[in-house]
RNA sequence: GCGCCCGUAGCUCAGGGGAUAGAGCAACUGCCUUCUAAGCAGUGGGCCGCAGGUUCGAUUCCUGCCGGGCGCGCCA
């Protein structure tokens, strides 16, 4: 449908002694359907052009008329709607979509170009609970969708591997473990010891001091202490790998925040030599006060660097080691402030990687009634979310379709697709409340029902059989009632594909997804796909085609499966 | 106190300077001897938080207020 936008828009443009692009952005979709493809509202032209607005769209539609592919343009009020010749239109769909060509040309958007995102990044040692789904899903589809635009795509999984914490963990597995080997569940039980310390330590102050000592000991590369935080890394690792597996998510790079204890020396070092930092109670500081903002700490008056020092370090690392167009951080929106401070101090320093960070910030998980909190246990594991959604569709499997071979993997990518999904759904902002009603709701604007419309298209495909025609046999089957729309829909894919990156932005596809499979449904209760006359099957089955791949395609850029039965 | 975000149908949410504000869930009603009913079709349900302003036109942009969330120098 761009294509054919631009086209006008250049038809246009002379008119209007305006660029194609500036016309193009004039264009809207009228409200209804029935009333054409593409809405020109005429009045914000009426004072440059010093005529009635029914005047100028009287003029653009005798233009446009003349155009091949325009079927009408009617003058409505002070609008042009123009109706594209629905053949051409759905052809030129169709015939590209069926190959799963998105029309970038030869050459990728993104292409030669990397971005770095940075996303997921749990606290070693600590449970990966439902709060970690967001950063996790959205930050995989975000990379997603960047390879699809032909970026190199860096995936960071900055993991919280470094920090007092440690020391604690270390004195509370001594005091608390029983030399437990970790090899069942560690994390509860590295959960519980640290839960335990932290009850103990009220009462035992000088446990809190132990702790600091073997932080200590840690930073100083003393072999014991190195010997657990390795180990404690790597059986939580281990966890998180099997719900990184379950989700079908990986990264290009572990590198949590020890990775950077190196590099803060030389980092501020830099922010001091370009004359930014100063002391301020005993602090070590950058003033960002003409920007409105609190200062952002370098040091703690004991010496000791922080998170920002961290984030400093790491985002000059990234920059210099991949040279990205961007670099993503998908952490949520509790975080604004200090990212904009993060911003404005690289950009203070002269440093491209100013310019390059980006914050894509997303609301919360919450309970009904108020915060999730890890240290009062209020909180939800996302395992057993994952394990109960894919208990779930096992259920339905065995309900709707118990022949169904296989039903074991598929119910995984159903439970898991509607976990997911439910999380893409919405704008990123939103905080979201915790329901269990609702995340394993299979109906309606769903992982499920998206997937489902996928398996029915493909089941389709197949009872066609492999030696079926697909063809764009008949004009008259391409432009028919319901599929006609539903092929102009599919003609957004590339553009809404385009956005959701642009706009980091997952749920723009997810929506878009939900459009098509809704508009599918419809088509397909309205017309037999699998029918005697050859010519009609063979267009329909083309179209089906072109819906396979945008629904497949959409699934897998939100990072969900799209099994061909279910 | 200051800053950022949110406020749209009973609930969850889309939309966004433009023509009649849309989905899903829940409720009610139809549709499976024909390609998967995790589906389709229909009914009801709205001062788009409130008050001003800009504009030919505001639910959308600006200001103020109300309500909720988050953040605000030695946590991450």
């Amino acid at each position: 449908m761009e294509k054919f936008k631009m086209l006008l828009a250049a038809a246009l443009a002379a008119e209007l002694k305006m660029s194609a692009t500036e016309v193009r952005d004039m264009m809207e979709t009228p409200p209804n359907p029935a009333w054409g493809d593409i809405a020109i509202p005429c009045f914000p032209l009426a004072k440059v052009l010093r005529k009635a607005p029914q005047a100028i769209a009287a003029d653009l539609a005798s233009v446009l008329s003349q155009q091949d592919v325009v079927e009408r343009a009617d003058v409505v009020g002070g609008y042009v709607n123009v109706t594209l010749k629905g053949e051409i239109v759905a052809r030129d769909i169709v015939t590209r979509l069926m190959d799963g060509d998105m029309g970038y040309g030869e050459v990728k958007p993104g292409s030669g170009k990397k971005v770095v995102i940075d996303f997921s990044s749990p606290n070693i040692a600590k449970p990966f609970g439902i709060g970690h789904l967001r950063t996790t899903v959205i930050g995989h589809s975000i990379a997603r969708l960047y390879s699809e635009l032909g970026y190199q795509v860096e995936r960071v999984n900055h993991l919280g591997d470094w920090g007092t914490q440690f020391g604690k963990l270390i004195v509370a597995y001594q005091m608390f473990a029983d030399n437990d080997p970790l090899t069942e569940d560690p994390i509860s039980t590295l959960y519980r010891i640290y839960v335990e310390f932290h009850r103990v330590a009220d009462e035992r102050p000088e446990l809190e001091e132990e702790a600091r000592l073997w932080f200590r000991r840690l930073e100083q590369g003393d072999p014991e202490a190195r010997r657990y935080w390795q180990w404690f890394i790597d059986v939580s690792l281990r966890e998180y790998q099997r719900v990184y597996d379950l989700l079908g998510i990986d990264f290009d790079h572990f590198l949590g925040e020890s990775f950077y204890e190196p590099l803060l020396d030389g980092a501020i070092a830099e922010v001091q030599d370009k004359g930014l930092a100063r002391v301020s109670d005993g602090a070590l500081i950058v003033d960002l006060e003409e920007f409105g903002m609190p200062p952002c700490l370098l040091r703690k008056s004991d010496g000791a660097t922080l998170y920002a020092t961290r984030d400093i370090a790491a985002a000059l690392y990234r920059d210099r080691t991949y040279n990205p167009e961007i670099l993503i951080y998908v952490v949520g929106q509790e975080q604004i402030l200090h990212f904009r401070q993060l911003k404005q101090v690289l950009q203070l320093m002269g440093e491209p990687a100013g310019d390059k960070l980006v914050h894509v910030p997303f609301g919360m998980f919450k309970l009904r009634d108020g915060r999730m909190s890890t240290r009062r246990g209020k909180m939800i594991f996302l395992e057993d979310v994952l394990a109960k959604s894919i208990e779930l569709a096992a259920g339905v499997i065995a309900e709707k379709n118990p022949e169904l071979g296989g039903s074991e993997e598929i119910a995984r990518q159903v439970g898991v697709g509607a976990v997911v999904f439910g999380d893409l759904k919405n704008g990123r902002i939103k905080d979201v409340v915790f329901d269990w009603e609702e995340i394993l709701n299979f109906d309606g604007e769903t992982g499920p029902y998206v997937q489902y419309t996928h398996a029915r298209v493909c089941s389709l495909l197949r009872r066609a059989g492999d030696e079926a025609r697909i063809a764009l046999a008949s004009a008259d089957t391409l432009t028919e009632e319901h599929g006609l729309p539903l092929v102009k829909l599919l003609g957004d894919f590339p553009q809404t594909v385009a956005r959701a990156a642009g706009a980091f932005e997952p749920s723009l596809l997810s929506r878009y997804l939900l459009d098509v499979a809704q508009s599918f449904n419809r088509y397909y209760h309205h017309h037999r796909v699998l029918v005697e006359d050859a010519d009609v099957m063979s267009t329909r089955l083309a179209v089906v085609s072109a819906v396979k791949f945008v629904l497949a395609h959409g699934l897998y850029l939100l990072g969900i499966s799209a099994p061909d039965r279910m």
